[in-house]
DNA sequence: TTGTACGCGTTATCAC
DNA sequence: GTGATAACGCGTACAA
């Protein structure tokens, strides 16, 4: 069994109180006292107990990182793994740890809520893109200090939440094309009920609305094959498209083959934008010009906000992190 | 504040420790008497304080999922994702929870070794790639319940591990290139100080000492750049191989993109296999073959032992999965 | 500056 | 079957 404070401070020839004042740093200790402590706790190796220190403290000194969607996708994402990295690094000097929070399966949201209420964590980072899910009304309104990646669709109430411009970013991708020359653009969107889905088909129509130049969109879901179906309907529609802007990068290798499955060349007769800047985009031939974002920032910033509501901070609104346009070989 | 078992009792009319017998499914108690307190529990919205109840019954109720490795190579890696999927599925019917551990900063060991040592958690799934690190060798001995996703390199004492057969699955990718017609066959190996880069190459090497064929190797990084020099380096040392067998997906993807440079088709020139089955693979023109490993079911299996450990089952020595050849393209 | 004593919410060991 | 009651390890008023 590891060693109790009362063992320490025995071995100390303290009290039990005393210890536990050198443990938590209290600056009313005499350093003759505290060297005496501290020896014995390292003779001991002594760790606190973080259970019966949470009883006493209210403070779990962990967070949760909810993910509430059954959908495996998820993980697979890069845009997960550099949202846990930031994460983490963030948490490290920290003395909170991170816990995962997976639904397993759709509707078990009562679950999740009831984890969270119960005072198992001291806030919780929600990742979530897809809106629509009534789960995210309800964990905006929980008694517990939350942040949210990427603003969620269909929440009114404030909260916190740290995201990219994505608008922004489809921006700089369909201008870039414009700069090129590229006049007749198309572009394969995301989902309607992901805010990264709507967010950069909308900087893509901004666009063309300025320039007075006519739309031709097709829907996919952000996977290769979505992304496949979308491009041949998009073509088929428009065979004369010589500049295309894609919602993310997995969709974007599969429209690079169908073009070259019509006989055309990337870049020379259809340039191709992406965003993301994922693994995926380097694995192509050509490789992918795409709109990278700051991924692992924004999970930095998320534990960072989150971390200053647990002390106490009353931030609310969205923090808007800017896109990055990497130039390669596709356009 | 959220309602204690005291309040419960006092709603039910009965004692804190009936109600407790309510919650813990403690068969001898009246049916009345559990439904009036479950009829409380509602009420009140009781969720048991995980703190109390962990001080008490030593047992926290989660796991932690430990990387001990600074590399944050392992994020993007879709083994991860993979595992992490498998590990929270077997998780989610169960009343443990995942906590993550990263090691932020190399050499950081102490702080790790501690916390595990510290009774935070009831046991822990490592996810290692990278042996030589005396770190495993610590792990290994830690009075906890430790299961290695992947025997752990370097480590003398017997542990619980759950791999892949890479040895095998390399012999099959192999196997099948001979079965083409393919006769000078190369590999891009990956680095001999990780389990998946010794046995996938050891495959290789057996396979080809069978035949009675010459060997040609070039060693990587498992990253695409990596990849991409050995590729190089191969066909420099070797222009006239025609069968290629790339120890893992990201790598393989550079390979295409260097054997078209020099001119060749895949798979008419040279037929490419790799290994991993990731997105990737599906990304690239052709298609990868590729040989895949059950990542989901690997994470699964590794939290049922370390549950089963958790309960006092003795479980030491490899699990080993087999691996599928998913026919693409190029090869 | 340091020690004493109580309480945090549960579970477990007794009696009844 | 149910109810007292003693731990579990720690933080912190309060007293000294």
């Amino acid at each position: 069994m590891s060693p109790t404070l009362e063992q320490v401070a025995a071995l100390a020839g303290v009290s039990r109180a005393t210890v536990s004042r050198v443990v938590n740093g209290s600056p009313k200790v005499l350093p003759d006292t505290v060297a005496a402590v501290e020896r014995a706790i390292v003779e001991l190796g002594y760790v606190p107990n973080r259970a019966a220190r949470a009883l006493v403290t209210r403070r779990t000194d962990s967070v949760a990182l909810v993910v509430p969607e059954p959908d495996s996708r998820v993980f697979s994402d890069p845009f997960f793994a550099g949202i846990l990295r930031g994460v983490s690094a963030a948490l490290a000097p920290t003395s909170s740890q991170l816990v995962l929070l997976i639904e397993p399966s759709a509707g078990d949201d009562q679950r999740l809520l009831r984890y969270l209420r119960g005072g198992h964590v001291d806030g919780a980072i929600i990742v979530s893109h897809h809106g629509r899910d009534n789960v995210l009304q309800e964990l905006a309104q929980l008694p517990l200090p939350i942040v949210f990646s990427a603003r969620p669709l269909g929440v009114e109430v404030p909260v916190a939440s740290v995201d990219v411009d994505n608008v922004a970013g489809a921006r700089t991708a369909v201008e870039y094309l414009l700069s090129k020359g590229r006049r007749k653009l198309g572009t394969v969107a995301g989902p309607v009920d992901m805010t990264a889905g709507i967010d950069r088909l909308t900087g893509y129509q901004l666009v063309m609305a300025e320039e007075g130049l006519p739309e031709a969109v097709a829907y996919g879901d952000f996977t290769a094959d979505g992304g496949e179906q979308a491009a041949l309907k998009l073509f088929d529609e428009h065979p004369d498209l010589d500049g295309l802007f894609v919602a993310n990068d997995l969709m974007a290798t599969a429209a690079l083959r169908v073009i070259s499955q019509l006989g055309r060349r990337v870049p020379q007769d259809v340039a191709v934008v992406g965003f993301d800047d994922s693994v995926v985009a380097t694995t192509t031939t050509p490789k992918l010009t795409t709109v990278r974002q700051p991924v692992v920032q924004l999970g930095t910033r998320l534990a960072e906000i989150l971390l200053a509501k647990i002390n106490g901070a009353d931030l609310t609104g969205p923090e808007i992190f800017s896109t990055e346009l990497i130039i390669r070989g596709s356009a």
